[in-house]
Formats: structure tokens, C-alpha cells, sequence
DNA sequence: TCAAAAGTGTTCGCTATACACCCATGG
DNA sequence: CCATGGGTGTATAGCGAACACTTTTGA
């Protein structure tokens, strides 16, 4: 402990970026949660993260997170607040830098890191390490809030996917709930979806439309800016 | 520069809070820039902003320069985005953790600091130092969207105001222009003004009605939840 | 008397919402 | 034949957008 090699005239904080990985299972919104193998909080549950390179800007920490806890690498990701209550880390002064991440559950592969790693639903979700519940609160109205704007829906998504799952997942962000028929007729109505000529047998006895996401039509409407009524 | 007394076994960045302060003069949205007298980037324009002390939260820091530089301890206050290219500082790493600011211009009195303060409406500002521009833009970005979940107008306004001046400033914040008559309609539709019984002789020719902000109501809204539509 | 600002209402089209029946399938 | 899930259409109300004339007053 002699060897402190990085020295300054004032004191600096350490900074993190912190991640909330979000998954969509078709009906429910999941969170990739770690449990801890060291001090402190050890053995609690925590959002993934780390320490940021002096070379790398938050967003490459972040999804360099990403990329060791579920393999991917192009996943939508955004820093929605930096934590800094002096007291929120025990060891030293740390701030954080969190992120939200949307990822296709489909994709993820385990990750690389040997660290015991865990989907949970909303409703399910532990009391966290640090902090970490209440990033995790913030990203989920972060997230809610930027739905308005973007639309975030179909990152979470496979390819192709039924209206009904594209339902359940707008209910499961924004928390409320959408007549079928109306909810349909408006996505229909924005023009950002594609009907495929493939059926997919949903459930024991139906088969239901796929629909795919229409990212030209919305970059095209992102242009002229535009807004997602919800 | 020998006496670093500050070490630790990993390199830390700095970390600064930057501040985006916007005032409305009743027609033009506003930012206050100061003057740099020190390099680097010296006798260039900047955002008020300064480094986090080790004991305050970002948000503690940031009403720190605002009050150094308005005077003003209670304003509206949001952090909107960190900012962590490596290169963005020609010293060392500092990241900085910007936020904007929405001040009443009428109450700003010169602030303490002998820095050269100066309030530039939006198309005149010139290039900044460091990534402040950059700063700035988003700065405006977030605000405009923030404007669709909050009434963030009426921290720009003076306590009373005429609706032409609320006008004014929404079309300032989103860059659009409204239909008078349709515009007051959906402002009294919200019932988040009161009609007070005063007039004011507001230019040349004609008086016109004052208006209040109902804050009541507006904390009722929120309760339940609502949007803001424009 | 002219120019500038403010006050005021109506119409039209669209969108949001509420709502019910039918069909296909599997058990 | 029953239960489940998916597909489909209509009627109503409210909101958004477009739009013009009158009044006041100071120059």
C-alpha cells in the first residue's frame, strides 16, 4: 500500500460506469443482475460495471461492461445519470457513471465473466448493493421518459415479433395498460412496422402474425423529428 | 509540483460540474458565459463550471458556481449529461458532470466572482473553449425534451407575466412558432395559470393581463401523473 | 389615420377511446 | 363443445390546427 504510483495536487474521485441491462422475455421486462464476489456487499446483487480506463470514454466503459457480462458488442446503450454521493461507495470516494443498455435476450450468450450472473424480473429484483437500487429505479423512469421520443421498444426485440409482444413490452415499460385494437391501430398507424407473410404458433391453439421493425422508415422520420404519442 | 499529496494505485480522472445557466429576458432565451482569465483557453468564453469538492454531491457543486455566479441559491437544477472524452481537456483527464440551469433574470444579481460575466441569447454565441459548445447544444436538446414532462417555463418567468411572454419562450425553448389563440387555449386548457387582476402596459401601444403560475395544481398533476403535450 | 398589439370563436379533420362479435384451434 | 387467443370495425368525444376581424392607443 506504499506504491501508489498516480498522484495529484487535489483529491480525485474514482469513476465507474454502472450498466442496467435491460431484456425483454416476450412478456416481461428483465435486468441482468451479478452477485458480488468480493467486499464489500459481497454476496448482494449489483448492476454490472467497473472502473473506467483513463483512455476510454464512459460509453466504450460501459459497453465493454456489456460486452464481458452478456458477449454483446452493438448493443443500444445510454448514460442517463452520474451518481456522487460522497458516502455511496464504503472504500473511497467514487462516482459512477450509469447507462441503460437494451439487448435482445435471444443473443446474449453467457458472458465471459466468471461472476454469477442472473435475469430477474422487475417485480423480482433483490435489495442491491451501494446504491444500486435506486439507479436502477431512475433508469426505469429514464427509460419510460425516452420511449416518448425513440423507439426504444424494438431494440429489446427479436427480428421479427407479434403484435402482442410488442404490446406486453410497451405495458411492461410504461406501466399501463393499452386496448388491443387501439394499441395495434396506432403502431400500424406510425408506420414504423412491416408485416411479414410468416405466422408463428404463439401458444396452445393460435397462430399470430410476425411483424419486423421498419428502422428506415424511422430514420426517415427521425429527420424530420418527430414524436412518439403514448 | 512535487508535492502531489493526493495518490492512489489507479490513475483518477478530475471531476468538474459545468453549468449551462439560461435565462428569458421576455423574449429571448439567454446563457451566461464567462470569460476565461486563466489558460488554457484564456480570454475565451466558457460555461461557469469548476471542480467537485470531495465532501459535495455534483448536484452541491453545480448550485455552488451558480450562486459564485448569479447570486442565486435556489434555481431550478438538473444534470443532464457527463461529459468523458479523454482528450477534452489539454491538462489532464477531466470529465465533467454538466448540468443546465434555469434562472429568473430579474433576480440574477452580478455574481461574486470578478470573472467577466456577460448573457448572450442563443444565435450569438461565439465559439467556446474546451467541448462547451457541444455542452451547450445538448444542453438545449434536453431542455427541449424536458419540456414535454415538466412546465420548466415558469422557473424562467417572473412571478407574473403576460402570455405573450410564455408564448415567447416556448417557441424559444422549441424552436417553433404557435398560433396565439391556440396556444392560450391549451395553456388555460392545463389550468396551470391563474389570471390575475392586473394589466401591464407591456410595449408601445396596448396593456395587456397578467398571469400567474398555479404551483398547487401543478404538484396536484404530478401526483397523478401526466403529460405535457406540444 | 396608420401601425402595432391584444382580445375573441368557429369550423374541420383527426385521433383517442370505448366497445363486441366472430373464427380457428386444441383439448 | 368449450376455452383461449387472435382478428377485425364503428361510433363518439375531444383536441389540434387553421383562420379574421375588431378594439385600443400612441405616433
Amino acid at each position: 500500500m506504499e506504491t501508489k504510483k498516480y498522484s495529484y495536487d487535489y483529491p480525485h474521485p474514482a469513476v465507474t460506469t454502472d450498466c442496467v441491462i435491460f431484456g425483454f422475455d416476450g412478456s416481461d421486462l428483465k435486468v441482468l443482475l451479478i452477485e458480488r464476489g468480493i467486499e464489500p456487499f459481497k454476496g448482494k446483487w449489483a448492476l454490472p460495471g467497473g472502473f473506467l480506463k483513463m483512455d476510454e470514454t464512459a460509453h466504450e466503459g460501459a459497453l465493454r461492461e456489456l460486452e464481458e457480462e452478456t458477449g454483446m458488442n452493438n448493443a443500444y446503450i445510454r448514460q442517463f445519470h452520474t451518481f456522487t454521493e460522497p458516502g455511496r461507495d464504503p472504500r473511497e470516494r467514487v462516482i459512477t457513471i450509469a447507462h441503460y443498455a437494451l439487448v435482445r435476450l435471444q443473443e446474449v450468450k453467457g458472458g465471459d465473466d466468471a461472476a454469477q450472473a442472473r435475469w430477474f424480473t422487475m417485480d423480482e429484483i433483490p435489495p442491491l448493493a451501494f446504491d444500486h437500487d435506486r439507479i436502477l429505479r431512475m433508469a426505469q423512469i429514464m427509460l419510460r421518459e425516452r420511449i416518448h421520443f425513440e423507439p426504444v421498444g424494438f431494440e429489446l426485440l427479436p427480428e421479427t415479433f407479434t403484435m402482442k409482444q410488442l404490446q406486453n413490452l410497451y405495458e411492461a415499460i410504461l406501466d399501463v395498460h393499452f386496448d388491443r385494437r387501439n394499441f395495434a391501430k396506432k403502431m400500424f398507424h406510425l408506420g414504423l412496422l412491416i408485416q411479414t407473410e410468416d405466422m408463428v404458433r404463439t401458444s396452445p391453439k393460435r397462430e399470430s402474425q410476425l411483424l419486423r421493425f421498419n428502422k428506415e422508415k424511422y430514420d426517415e422520420l427521425k429527420q424530420k423529428g418527430f414524436r412518439l404519442e403514448f
